[in-house]
DNA sequence: CGTTCTTGTCCATACTATGGACAAGAGACG
DNA sequence: CGTCTCTTGTCCATAGTATGGACAAGAACG
């Protein structure tokens, strides 16, 4: 276990130290959070954040009693508490890019007729946090918001990875490594996945989170020039031939400069 | 299986330890709540927590690092990050209660006229959950959503407060005295509120938090006992002479034995 | 019945988090 | 202009907290 604080070129805030217990309960609630309402299992925990089992264990069961966290009776997992919630409510209701987004979301939605999704990134992670349902009969409706998946497993991911620099992203694929057998890739997958996405100018996966599906995203970047999100467009296959990838991936992009412009103002 | 642990009369299971750094986090987090979106600077919640300042500065830097916490950048003062509601992504959105209490609510406001606030109980604190505004033309619009106060100083604390044993209402109190000042009340005060509310079915303030205000609250409690709510009516006190105050109380006990029922269920 | 999962607990010890002391910036006041 | 009094930020020796190896026990399975 090196530690290398001084190593830090960048200027991002990283070194602060002093409180490695509390660093470790927030990475555990955020593994919990993946886990949405069904929550995890310890073991699953103990093995994505590459922590000990007592210390898992201790970190859960304290935030349990602090109201953090709240375990199942039936399945004995463990998933987020009423107090976030709760706490959540101190800040304003609607996000910025939420607002921005949301004539975009109607009009591209209108316009391609299949699911839309806002999805953003948080951390390590990519969050739905918008969706909109079409009015072609067949919808891909897997991915509910709030989901939140390991950047990378999802086209929004690969699409918020794309747009970012090579060695940043690279460094988040590795961090996900342990998350990633869960949904069946790999480091080199999705990093080859990535240099697509940048050379196409949008993500897409061939084969979505579920069987038979197809996912187009294009990111939003922050006036600063960070990706923030991605608006992703899932639909069975044989709907997303390389003609109409081509149709929806122009509204996409089209849609998506338009929400930069919105959020930049 | 050997029994070190003495035979736990108690249900309560407090004294987990090994973590005094992760309670003292979410110590700070709910002070930073109580803020909403203006924020605490840190010299009121080393002040509330009864904390040190390094340890204090230590906890909130780390929370910013991780984008729990953000920073304002004019005023300097801390206040909750874009990632708690994220993290409360993860549950499903309308809680049990507020969908039990929506009926009620609506019904009550329509009789009264007057605006009605539904408050829960987290931890110490009072914490608003819904509002509605009634149709008199003078609404005490003071507290809004997200509202979050010290258990006592509302006329919902008092009747929370109420509601449970005397012992342990006395032992929030007590917890809160920090906080007290700020909202020109203490422990004695509050304590006698609570008494009266007892001997009165209700919960009642002659003096809201704003001036010339009156308010009554009326509790909720689960089916085991517990005080989970309360459901209040404020407005200016000219409107709730002694014989409304009975009228408007006699319908919060109706409404809130309903919403009793409808949660126990 | 053993086997292989899982979760829960203990406790000596290492190293993390602590807080006293110091410093520096921002206003307020004479 | 200095001086006082706020605030926030930082350092670092060390007290004492959090750690994790080891053990235990329940659960599911065949």
């Amino acid at each position: 276990m090196d530690k290398r604080r001084a190593t830090s070129a960048r200027r991002a805030v990283e070194p602060r130290q002093g409180a490695q217990a509390i660093r470790r309960a927030l990475a555990v609630l955020r593994i919990l959070a993946a886990g949405r309402e069904d929550g995890v299992p310890l073991a699953e925990v103990v093995r994505t954040t590459g922590l000990t089992r007592p210390t898992v264990h201790r970190i859960v069961h304290v935030l349990i009693e602090e109201g953090i966290v709240e375990r199942h009776g039936r399945s004995g997992r463990y998933a987020i508490g009423n107090q976030v919630p709760e706490l959540a409510l101190a800040r304003p209701r609607p996000s910025r890019l939420l607002v921005a987004a949301n004539p975009s979301l109607q009009r591209a939605s209108a316009e391609i007729g299949d699911t839309l999704f806002l999805t953003v990134r948080t951390g390590n992670d990519t969050l739905c946090v918008d969706r909109r349902i079409g009015v072609y009969p067949i919808q891909v409706l897997s991915i509910e918001i709030g989901a939140r998946r390991p950047l990378g497993v999802s086209s929004a991911g690969v699409a918020i990875l794309a747009a970012m620099p090579a060695q940043e992203a690279r460094k988040i694929v590795v961090a996900n490594e342990k998350r990633f057998e869960a949904y069946r890739t790999d480091v080199a997958t999705v990093l080859g996945e990535v240099t697509a996405a940048r050379r196409l100018g949008y993500g897409m996966r061939e084969t979505g989170l579920v069987q038979g599906t197809k996912s187009i995203s294009t990111w939003i970047k922050t006036p600063d020039g960070q990706p923030a999100a991605a608006m992703t467009v899932s639909a069975v296959r044989t709907r997303l031939g390389p003609r109409r990838e081509q149709e929806v991936a122009e509204i996409l992009l089209r849609e998506a400069r338009i929400i930069e412009q919105a959020i930049g103002g």
